[in-house]
DNA sequence: TTCCGACAGTGGGGTCGCAAT
DNA sequence: ATTGCGACCCCACTATCGGAA
């Protein structure tokens, strides 16, 4: 098949604003791919590459060669030279990188260029990606949905699902099975703003378990074999001997295990994320780092234990299996109850012991992996500031033309004028979007480029955010984490905005 | 007819390894 | 030795479609 037959047909996605619609185009072209070609046309049509990394991206796309008039590639030979691409490396390996991907754009035309652009840099933007495609699998292969997205959770990657469904039908996708050694996907949890609010989604009785901020891993251990894995399935086996440890000292040797790491201090207290992320990442002299910087695992689920799987089991079910796989120290610390002022002490609890919240768990919902539905709910604590903003970025995609980006202030008696402590572009609405826009440029004083506008600082925000974290980017030496818009403040001048010196009192 | 679950889009800060400078 | 890039860790929020209620 053409490249151009994939391309004509992500822009028909991209017009398409109804879901059924964009569904109806992917699926004709699904029905008139070939087998050999169908793992990469689903690939490339739900934002991924067959490859899945090639270690291109945006600066890698910059000065691009001249198009072609005739679109002749084809899926098979635009593959064939990722692959190449991907496999470069060693030194000169970036001229290299770069001369193959000049070599590849140079044989398409400007249309296929714009799409490669787009797909290369992961901004697919034709409001269709894994959601949309299984619905388009499903459709073009005659089989339920609902097998193929099974399929999916099992396996972890569509290409793969969606071409074996094409080729074999439901038939094909119920051959998907838990394979220990292989990644499943996680199952996700939705969030709430309030322990309440999240035992109304999850209903009563839940399970409220502590969240630990650390990073999800998911264990698979056959025989004397231990593999870990992250969220999104890569591997990290190297980098968390503890945790292969722990897993081989338990008396089963058939597991898999979902749970979370985390860098405890001797106290027991959690470090900050980054010292976890830093540790889990690094590769290099692993032996000495966890001298330094122990990992601790907490297990809260059981995807395979006893000779069974067990995804499709209530989580109460799963619970009493993993309470008799792993002994109490590995358990992430929960509790049962249908009390809301039981559970928000509980909460309070877990807050005070310095982590970072709740998730609130139904006792009936199987593993349902890959989606954020209502069987696990997230409850963190809010911090909220008044904080003044400095200047704006012009946003991408649906908000070209409108400032979007704010960076955000903290008021500094001493020097008198203002520290960044961020950026955030959540929480407005296509309103405030508007409303903001010609706010700015009315204020707009001071140097401005293509992708900033710096405004005089009068306007008064507030901003929600998980917490402080050090920074080495910005000039205070912190920065917000997870800051977004909650309302602005005309009731105030930059005068009321909250200090730096409050803001360093909320850091550790 | 209204409500709400699922999805895609829009980006945030921090860290690592590797290659280039 | 330092810097830039790519990849991945954590993630919040709004708009929209379309099935459920």
């Amino acid at each position: 098949m053409l490249l151009i037959e994939v391309v004509r047909v992500s822009e028909a996605v991209t017009r398409t604003p109804a879901r059924l619609g964009k569904i109806g185009h992917l699926a004709e072209l699904l029905g008139r791919v070939g087998a050999g070609e169908a793992e990469i046309a689903i690939a490339y049509l739900s934002g991924d590459l067959p490859q899945r990394q090639i270690g291109v991206g945006w600066r890698t796309l910059q000065d691009l060669p001249q198009p072609k008039l005739a679109a002749t590639a084809t899926l098979t030979e635009v593959d064939a030279r990722l692959t190449a691409i991907k496999a470069v490396a060693g030194q000169g390996s970036q001229a290299a990188r770069r001369a193959l991907v000049g070599e590849l754009f140079a044989g398409l035309t400007r249309q296929e260029q714009a799409f490669m652009l787009r797909l290369l840099s992961g901004e697919l933007r034709q409001g269709a990606l894994d959601g949309v495609m299984i619905e388009a699998v499903a459709k073009a292969s005659g089989a339920p949905a609902v097998d193929v997205r099974r399929a999916l959770t099992l396996r972890g990657w569509l290409p793969a699902v969606g071409a074996a469904a094409l080729a074999g039908g439901v038939t094909a996708l119920r051959a998907f099975t838990l394979e220990v050694g292989r990644a499943v996907s996680p199952m996700l949890a939705g969030s709430a703003p309030n322990v309440a609010a999240a035992l109304d989604k999850a209903g009563v009785p839940a399970a409220l378990e502590w969240k630990l901020d650390g990073i999800r891993v998911q264990a698979h251990r056959a025989g004397d074999t231990v593999r870990v894995f992250t969220r999104t399935l890569d591997e990290i086996t190297s980098q968390v001997p503890e945790l292969v440890e722990a897993v081989l000292g338990l008396p089963s040797g058939d597991l898999v295990l979902d749970g979370e790491v985390i860098a405890l201090r001797p106290d027991g207290r959690p470090h900050p994320f980054q010292v976890t992320a830093s540790r889990v990442s690094s590769k290099l002299d692993v032996a000495r780092l966890r001298e330094r910087t122990p990992l601790s695992v907490f297990f809260f689920d059981a995807l395979r234990a006893g000779g069974a799987d067990l995804l499709d089991l209530p989580y109460a079910e799963r619970q009493r299996v993993l309470g008799d796989t792993v002994p109490p120290e590995l358990l992430t610390p929960r509790l049962v109850t249908d009390d809301v002022t039981e559970a928000e002490r509980f909460f309070t609890d877990v807050v005070k012991a310095g982590h970072e919240g709740l998730v609130v768990k139904s006792l009936s919902s199987p593993y349902a992996a890959g989606r954020r539905g209502a069987g696990w709910v997230k409850v963190k604590p809010r911090h909220t500031l008044d904080l003044v903003v400095l200047a704006a970025e012009w946003g991408h995609g649906r908000r070209e033309g409108k400032l979007s980006n704010l960076h955000l202030g903290a008021r500094d008696p001493e020097g008198g004028g203002f520290v960044m402590l961020g950026k955030t572009f959540k929480g407005l609405t296509d309103e405030l979007l508007a409303w903001q826009t010609e706010r700015f440029l009315e204020l707009a004083d001071g140097p401005t480029d293509a992708w900033t506008v710096t405004v005089r600082p009068e306007l008064v925000v507030e901003i929600a955010f998980d917490g402080v974290q050090r920074s080495p980017r910005y000039p205070g030496g912190m920065a917000l984490r997870f800051a977004r818009v909650l309302r602005y403040r005309p009731d105030k001048r930059a005068e009321d905005a909250d200090t730096v010196e409050t803001v360093r009192s909320l850091m550790l």
